[in-house]
DNA sequence: TAAGCTCTTTAGAAAGATTCTAAAGTATTG
DNA sequence: CAATACTTTAGAATCTTTCTAAAGAGCTTA
């Protein structure tokens, strides 16, 4: 197990830890959204979606202010940018390596560990580059025989 | 070498052709279009730069020809669309399965062919569902050592 | 070739996601 | 508490993509 990796439920207190320990100031916005993403296991989510469970939890907050702290946590490396369609941008609280399989059908991503899947024979890379990183997606719908 | 592999350049009434092929009228601006993308070897283009091409190359066309043309050509089989920036489409004139290296500086694609690279040991799809394609892109940024 | 039909193109409006601006609010430090 | 720096926010702006509705072009048939 990562140091990042929780599996369990994570306490209020730990979350503003976790907020001070990239620089930031545990706002309640920010506690409120830290709750909501890192609380309990993994998720993958969209900013509207974000948006409308913190509405849902009564805590009030902009649009603007999802985005500001979408791209700040990410940037701290709380959170990673996962490419799947080119309509949204989701969010991935698993920053580990790992793939996905992405459920075209209802737009929903489900993590492929690392170790469960391997890319081999990579070729050459142009010269003067260097691997930033590899994602794999498999894009899964549903199926008709059966 | 599959079907839809052509090393040379095509012609005008190839074009036509492969136009009517797939049961739409080759317009002016169709064929210019099929021009910019299919004369000269794989392309991966987003629309705006095919627009700026077409204007460049004195065709009169509206983006909103452009797209319609793009999803036209990629429900038709002739294009595929590749997924690597949350920001805007790319359209591949490469329709073989195979993989991508992105350029992060620049925004530019170039392919890995499908027997350069291998993708094993995936996990158990999710009930009910099949593959429908897998997508691997390996991000590729300038490398500061060397 | 003309008529009629269908498909295509287009300008401009609209939509949807994301970012920006600038002003008010809040956390932190001294 | 005061000063400072960071944060939030409404609303405007931006950017890409899609939609609308009307004019234009290709195709078929007579
Ligand atoms: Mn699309
Ligand atoms: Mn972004
Ligand atoms: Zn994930
Ligand atoms: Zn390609």
């Amino acid at each position: 197990m990562t140091p990042l990796e929780h599996k369990r439920p994570m306490k209020k207190a730990d979350l503003e830890d976790r907020i001070r320990a990239v620089d930031l100031r545990p706002t309640k916005q920010r506690i409120a959204l830290a709750e909501l993403l890192f609380s309990d296991g993994n998720r993958h989510i969209t900013a509207e979606k974000l948006h409308s469970e913190a509405l849902d939890a009564g805590v009030r907050i902009s649009l603007a202010t999802i985005y500001n702290n979408l791209h700040q946590f990410t940037t701290a490396g709380l959170l990673r940018e996962v490419v799947v369609d080119s309509s949204k941008s989701y969010f991935d609280t698993n920053v580990d390596p790992h793939h996905h399989f992405f459920h075209e059908q209802n737009g929903t991503l489900e993590d492929i560990h690392s170790g469960d899947l391997t890319v081999s024979n990579i070729p050459e890379l142009p010269d003067g580059t260097e691997i930033s990183s590899i994602d794999v997606i498999v894009r899964i719908s549903p199926d008709n025989n059966s």
